[in-house]
RNA sequence: GGCUGAGUGGCAGAGUGGUUAUGCAGCGGCCUGCAAAGCCGUGUACAGCGGUUCGAUUCCGCUCUCAGCCUCCA
């Protein structure tokens, strides 16, 4: 069996992983700003890091999984102002939303999810560290930020040199910092604002720092393993190291990974853009499995564009599958399957989920037929199917009701009226009315509702 | 300007120095009252130009095109 390997954005290139402490991974990703409802992107962050702790646990790890919340930052303020509300009042019902989107997703809570407004001892900590070694100063505006020049290793991470890049060239310098590219690690609050107390009078923390006293408070100094999308590697990643590394003088993380981006018409799906679309949107149209599916169907790290065809195929797909394992009981098998372990190969090698699923098709395919020759058989197949399918998080709902629920928030027609017509449509068959069991079945699947014929049964689905 | 990454069959999307990805769609067949599902068969794909090689889609160089980061963003 091979060994796992990761994709070490640090190092740009495939490691096999080893983690710090045998049998334990420490898994950081970074989390949500909780200001709004999730988009895609959200989605695949929290479902591609959701496919890595579960199969790191599929694989034998002792798993901790730490995901932390934004929950204090200038949009969530101003997003607070705006709907007139506190800004925890706002903070709690998105955090709430997100944990509905993930569920929807079929995503594992994180065994941690620190809060930033509930890690200021941490944070305040960090900063007097990195003051007193001289790493941080106070600027002339009160701002506390963090000194660039003074880690020697800032770069290292995004591959940039400080010289390199045009400060500047899109955004004002701020007077206050020695280098233009200082970042904040605490400002003072202006009136009105939420604010908690430190040496550096009322204020709040800056993004960056909030990561590295969470990260380092759940998993220690150094970890193992620090995830997020590709946007956050520059400045966000590159910080974090400088300040964890700079207060701490140890190694913080040893493999980086970043996932690549959603698109909508090759271009990045975000925020400010605009051309994003809530996951909560999608879920009227598709299953929670059908978008967990698009997303595993491409590499971690590939460009994912995002589309109705796409989640159309993915709708295709998961009723192959389902459907291969409707009617029959699996039966656990004793002997080593070479699926499984082409399944592994294909996870093992940076998470190639694209190529696991495709090993899942052709188990599919072999169960398919093998149901009416060779039960026994069949039935060790499907528990295959289903071994590869749970390091996924797919495949996890009995088949017959996942065929027969809803598409989306529409819930359609009753399960009670689709019997009805069925019944209706059997007497025709008995009646030899062709014509008549033939409407009912156009009927119904004008209405998103599929019919198959089994021998005299008549299971249904919906498309 | 600096730094990343990518260009695969009708679509999506893996992968490989010489042999089948996989899914969807298409075509032909089996099955079916007819369908659907399933099964079987079927497609001279690897941006362009050079180079290395017995042989390159796969390695190297150049060109073109696209995306991302250098501001908050997953």
């Amino acid at each position: 069996m091979s060994a796992l390997k990761i994709y070490n954005t640090l190092k740009r290139k495939k490691e096999t992983f080893k983690p710090l402490v045998d049998g334990k991974v420490g898994l950081y990703v970074c989390g949500m700003t909780v200001y709004d409802f999730c988009h895609v992107g959200h989605a695949r962050v929290m479902v591609v890091f959701d496919t890595v702790a579960r199969y790191l646990r599929y694989s034998g790890y002792e798993v901790k999984y730490v995901r932390n919340i934004t929950d204090i930052d200038d949009k969530i303020i101003a997003r607070a102002i705006e709907a007139n509300e506190d800004f925890n009042t706002l903070t709690k019902r998105f955090i709430d939303e997100m944990h509905q989107d993930e569920a929807a997703l079929h995503a594992h809570r994180p065994d941690l999810e620190p809060l930033a407004t509930e890690s200021m001892g941490s944070i305040i900590s960090m900063i007097e560290v990195l003051i007193e070694k001289q790493h941080a100063y106070v600027g002339s505006n009160g701002d506390v930020y963090y000194s660039v020049e003074s880690f020697e290793g800032y770069g290292k991470l995004s591959g940039r040199e400080l010289d390199d890049m045009n400060a500047g060239e899109r955004v004002e310098v701020d007077a206050a910092k020695r280098n233009p590219f200082d970042f904040v690690l605490w400002k003072p609050a202006k009136a009105d604002e939420p604010s908690w107390a430190s040496p550096w009078g009322e204020g709040r923390p800056g993004w960056h720092i909030e990561c590295s006293a969470m990260s380092t408070d759940c998993l220690g100094n150094h970890f193992d393993i620090h995830g997020g999308g590709m946007d956050l590697q520059f400045p966000h990643h590159e910080n974090e190291i400088a300040q964890s590394e700079a207060a701490t003088g140890e190694c913080f993380v040893n493999t980086w990974m970043h996932n690549g981006f959603v698109r909508i018409d090759d271009e990045k799906m975000s925020k400010s853009l605009g051309n994003f679309f809530t996951v909560r949107e999608v879920l009227k149209k598709y299953r929670g499995e059908e978008i967990r599916f698009f997303v595993l169907s491409s590499h971690y790290r590939s460009p994912l564009n995002y589309s109705d065809e796409q989640l159309n195929e993915a709708r295709s797909a998961l009723e192959r599958l389902y459907t291969a394992l409707r009617n029959i009981q699996p039966l656990d098998n004793d002997e080593a399957s070479d699926f499984v372990r082409r399944f592994e190969e294909a996870m093992n090698d940076d998470f190639n989920t694209a190529k696991a699923i495709s090993v899942m098709f052709e188990c599919a395919n072999e169960l398919n037929k093998l149901k009416t020759t060779e039960p026994v058989q069949a039935a060790k197949m499907a528990a295959d199917l289903l071994a590869m399918a749970e390091p996924l998080g797919l495949l996890t709902q009995d088949p017959e009701e996942y065929l027969q629920s809803s598409t989306g928030t529409d819930e359609g027609l009753a399960s009670e009226q689709i019997e009805a017509k069925i019944n209706q449509r059997l007497q025709a068959k008995l009646d030899k009315d062709w014509g008549l069991a033939d409407q009912i079945r156009d009927e119904l699947k004008q209405q998103g509702v599929m019919l198959e014929d089994a021998g005299k049964e008549t299971t249904w689905r919906r498309a």
